[in-house]
DNA sequence: AGATAAAATGATAGCGCAACCATTTTGACT
DNA sequence: AGTCAAAATGGTTGCGCTATCATTTTATCT
């Protein structure tokens, strides 16, 4: 086996220079035609890939972007993911993803060995990361994006929506249904559903008439079948009488709205359901269930504009986008 | 903003030589207790992080792997994500992913573009490479490895399980059910799909009595909305006779079961429905969904501890591991 | 044709690290 | 104490590429 061919192989090829050939490969306009062409023949014929490490080292730019995501099992994730991938493609970057497992200290490791690749900029989800990975951050000088939710003290730019008013809006919903028995069904407990949480809990305490709350949460990570479980239990620590819930996201939902069925208890006449995140299956099953959108995709490629355009070394502080969320009515309540 | 620290600035901090801080960072038993400890507390100080770029270069080891999967938007390959993350993590191993939308001119390029990473290893979905990416991967010397499918000639190694037989299998279990009239709903139709489409065809020509097929198909991207939709088409072109669909995915097939309800039909006993991938609502709606499963997260990290035990070089024809899939029965057949 | 600017091409140096080999220090033994 | 081996540490060099500057070629004008 050969070697790997480098650039002085491809030069020798096409009987030119080096450095013309490293000029094809990134500036092409800079190049004749004629050259132009003779090189990109030679570097297609003997299969020439540019050493990226050679090329970050010199160049000082990596065409990396970081990006860590809390799980790559939730869905609502991928999505996010999707946006960012869609928008990185335009740019000729390449993503290095890791995934902390909802774990501040992870994140923080995660933190160190990605910047070791020099990203150009670095997508962060939720706000609460530990400080000596904000030290990081701060002092690696690049633009980094929070995502998800909004902060009061961004690291740099943030992008996201307000779950706590989306938490209140959505029991405001179910108690302008008349509804007055709410349970509320929490797995996880990351920040964003104990924020959907304190919403639930804000909404309920405002609320000028007697209306009664459980709430049911588990650490555990969610799930279809834990919405079931949830949902059991929620019944039994309101001895039956809990007639709305809502869950903090839509597998959850989907869980407990299947276990109505096995449970015979009607939907919305029994119980109301809401979920959260609206995803695809929640318009379609019967009764379609209420939740909360948000744009998630485009948080994802927006946070990759933002990088784009962001000068990486401005200190000032940046005013967080508010991307906002919608409440989807549906059957279900 | 200073600048970014490097191995001379801990060395100068910790009174020892780059190098040792090097080995501190590498090969940590390579050096006195004493020293490690100082040059440690120096490098958490002034929050050194290695420059991944260079130390690629000089070790000519990147610590990198490239994955390349057809959707980040389809469920199944997100299992197989996880799987080969987990076991990453513990090679120390970073990722570098890429998502061909099922194209594999796109794939190409993605593959000249990860290579340019110097990767270790390099993780592939299906079979379907265009040969100048077979001729760059071969020519990169690292070791290789096709994912999902079984491959008569692997490109070097290669683990799945084999659609067509599935397809088979899947068919005759309709068909020893009773079954006469059976669909088959398509999306996207990518290899995968297309070899579980030839053991339908397959199970029904080698059928000893009289059995009809309804073949319905389309290219666009599968969805749960979509499978109500081809759930209408088949039953239209059969004339409402089509007793039994087999689903080239669960999420046609929950859309097909959701939109059996709003058409009144009965499953099992109007229509039978079988899915494929065993995806975790299949088990949970009413009535729960026959589908096949298959290991997508062992598949992934079997295919990490291949590339980290191969040593790359050998060219030798591996045979391909079969990891099996499991007809899973339930109430809607 | 000659003068000048602009475009194209090339030579050199250095990015930050680890491989390699040289040197020093330590420990084990006689 | 003296010898030797083994462990620990350091100096030099080069990985493959691109930034920078120098040089050559081409185009444009008078």
């Amino acid at each position: 086996m050969n070697k790997k061919p480098n650039l002085k192989d491809v030069a020798k090829v096409a009987g030119v220079s080096a450095i013309t050939v490293s000029r094809v490969l990134s500036n092409p306009d800079k190049v004749s035609e004629k050259l132009r062409a003779k090189v990109e023949q030679a570097v297609h014929e003997i299969g020439y890939i540019r050493n990226h490490a050679a090329s970050a080292l010199a160049s000082r730019r990596s065409g990396v972007i970081a990006v860590i995501i809390p799980s790559l099992s939730n869905i609502v994730f991928n999505d996010v993911l999707q946006g960012i991938y869609s928008a990185v493609k335009q740019h000729h970057l390449q993503v290095v993803l890791g995934d902390c497992h909802y774990s501040p200290l992870e994140e923080e490791k995660l933190i160190a060995t990605l910047l070791s690749q020099s990203p150009e900029g670095f997508i962060l989800t939720g706000t609460d990361q530990t400080d000596y990975a904000r030290k990081l951050l701060q002092q690696s000088g690049i633009p980094i994006v929070q995502l998800m939710e909004l902060s009061d003290c961004p690291i740099d730019m943030n992008i996201g929506f307000s779950h706590f008013n989306a938490g209140v809006d959505i029991t405001n919903h179910l108690l302008q249904k008349g509804y007055r028995k709410l349970g509320f069904l929490g797995a996880r407990m990351d920040t964003r559903t104990q924020q959907r949480l304190a919403g639930f809990k804000k909404a309920i305490a405002d609320f000028k008439q007697p209306c009664q709350s459980y709430v049911v949460t588990t650490t555990q990570s969610s799930s279809i079948r834990l919405g079931g479980q949830l949902l059991q239990a929620v019944m039994a620590e309101s001895q039956g009488q809990c007639d709305a819930i809502f869950c903090c996201n839509d597998d959850l939902a989907l869980g407990a709205l299947f276990e109505t069925k096995r449970m015979n208890l009607k939907v919305p006449a029994d119980i109301a359901i809401c979920g959260f995140n609206d995803l695809e299956a929640s318009a379609l099953v019967e009764p379609a269930i209420t939740s909360v959108a948000s744009p998630r995709f485009e948080m994802g490629q927006q946070a990759v504009e933002l990088l784009m355009t962001a000068s990486g070394q401005d200190k000032t502080h940046k005013p967080p986008i508010d991307v906002g969320y919608r409440i989807v009515e549906r059957a279900s309540t």
